[in-house]
DNA sequence: ATGAAAGCGCTAACAG
DNA sequence: CTGTTAGCGCTTTCAT
């Protein structure tokens, strides 16, 4: 149809409407700012047109761009990947794009990306966690725009926090297997580096069961995040001094899953000799053999809520800070 | 440090070197295009002031913004996850960012984020597959700039392509089972309007096993791609007319696992009675019991050979187009 | 409420 | 090879 890609140009809408390019502006962006009369005829020369404003040109010359910057360790993450995509569905509506980075858990990239988007004039910017290098803060604070910190609301946001408490659902774990009578515990993750999150539920774990009479729990490090890794894990803790455990809750539901086939293999019956906890409530959880029990934050709430408050705190800048947390539910199922 | 975030502009640079602002312009961009002193000059002013020209500006005067927009279904797929988080890191180290929209397969919504996405001026664009509508075709022709389609070679590409033959996929896991002996098999995929390129893998498989004396093949519609939907099928085979076959090949490995673990509860030994082939080669194939046999495309490959050649051909437009076939791999455990 | 005009920071002719 | 001069398309004072 009209694709000749020489786009309208709002001049065009100007001329069309028979009113200045000042009018179009204002009647586009604030509509209440101008007669009834004016904004009807630019809202008909637009709509004739199809004129959409370049975003380009618009960012030169506003304060910021219709961008938000999303900052995120990985992709490999099955969470982090759609909580991304709901987030952006949820800015498009608003016509807000959005930009994401990845550092694989590095500080200095994370940084290296972060300064790189701030070059945009991102609209507002998401980054992943609370914990952030010194450089990091700085170009955050430096940044002229809302800052949203996902995945966690433990600690100290910079400004907004969207998440759950991983410590939480550190405790929750511990509780679970503490609950069916498990005295003897591990909680396995992989090292600190590949997770901080992670660790935070690890640490919260131990301490859960530390305050338990009779129960003891160690941590044990996996190599990383997936299954292979929660295979070794168990032949690992099969011949651990003292015996093996009779409870393990796993950081992760790829490790989880992971351990669960080895202990098939082993003849190792899950739950009556080892009680098995994963997290993440991954879409196989309830399928495994024995079904996983495990834990699930709230995560597709994580991506929706950002949405709304960041268009929210746009179309408002006068708002203040939120800190939403969208919670942590236990699914228990045959594992445990 | 020096985060006062009034970033410094070409002209300061200029100022500083003591040369106009074209000649910083072309320092930066094209240094061989000024002499080695002006460029030296420049190239220290810059460093010393920690400049980095406004991608905005820039966009703004030059035909093309520093931006790949990359149109995805979903980021529910682990391997579109990860293929857009490899071809992003790839494109960042050539100072582009990435813009990514999802339209869930739907063809509306495909072009309505196409259309937002051009009004940035990307340098390139990368959809995913090869079928398109008329109207994203137009768009996309209407674009100025390189189009990449991705995960799929089996067609005509609007100009260049990166991914592999689903087709050749359908055809090695149909030989895979009758090499081993099946012959009644079946080939399990979500609805066509959910994965198309599931549908051509399917009737690849069909096609193959039709030509094998005495072997038949069945297409089995499961709802959707999960492992739920995997269970249901091994469910809902077993009870066909004419008996349960002996082989199946799934379009997914997450449906196949679901089928594992259904067949281990209805105690139907794979592969001795049921031989099951994945897709994906997702993480935890190798650890599920049995061990899934599956295909593997080189899906890493997908990012990588993507990020390189949108770089080569921008950075020599004359370039032709490319056709990469990044190839798959049978793997072979112990459920086929 | 509206228009005129001055940029936003850079690129791209065009002269020299 | 370098500098000058126009814009790119929009937002935003500042008058009116």
């Amino acid at each position: 149809m009209s694709d000749t890609f020489a786009a309208a140009r709002m001049a065009d809408v100007a001329k069309l409407a028979g009113v200045s390019l000042a009018s179009v502006s204002r009647a586009l962006r604030a509509p209440d700012s101008v007669s009834p009369g004016t904004r009807d005829r630019v809202q008909r020369a637009a709509a004739r047109l199809g004129y959409t404003p370049s975003p380009i040109a618009g960012s030169l010359s506003a304060t910021c761009a219709p961008l938000v910057g999303v900052v995120m360790p990985s992709m490999a993450n099955a969470f982090f990947a759609r909580s991304f995509q709901v987030l952006s569905e949820g800015l498009e509506r608003a016509g807000l794009r959005t930009m994401p980075g990845f550092h694989e858990y590095d500080d200095t990239r994370e940084a290296r990306i972060l300064e790189a988007m701030l070059h945009w004039k991102p609209a507002a910017m998401v980054v992943t966690g609370l914990n952030h290098s010194r450089r990091v803060l700085a170009l955050l604070a430096g940044a002229n725009c809302p800052v949203f910190e996902m995945w966690d609301i433990d600690g100290h946001p910079v400004d907004s926090a969207v998440g759950f408490s991983n410590a939480e659902a550190g405790r929750l774990a511990a509780q679970t297997l503490l609950r069916r009578g498990c005295r003897d515990l591990v909680y396995v993750t992989p090292p600190n580096a590949v997770d901080p999150r992670a660790a935070a539920r690890a640490g919260a774990f131990l301490q859960t069961v530390s305050v338990t009479d009779d129960a003891r729990a160690r941590h044990l490090r996996a190599v990383d995040r997936t299954a292979g890794a929660g295979a070794d894990a168990i032949r690992c803790l099969i011949d651990l001094d003292g015996g093996p455990p009779d409870g393990i809750a796993f950081s992760g539901d790829a490790l989880a899953m992971g351990a669960l086939f080895e202990a098939q293999r082993l003849e190792l019956s899950v739950p009556e000799r080892i009680a098995v906890v994963g997290y993440g409530d991954l879409e196989f959880a309830g399928y495994t053999v024995p079904a996983l029990t495990t834990l699930r934050p709230a995560h597709d709430r994580i991506g929706q809520e950002l949405a709304a408050h960041i268009i929210a705190r746009l179309a408002d800048p006068g708002r203040s800070a939120v800190r939403v947390d969208v919670g942590i539910d236990v699914v228990v199922r045959e594992s445990a």
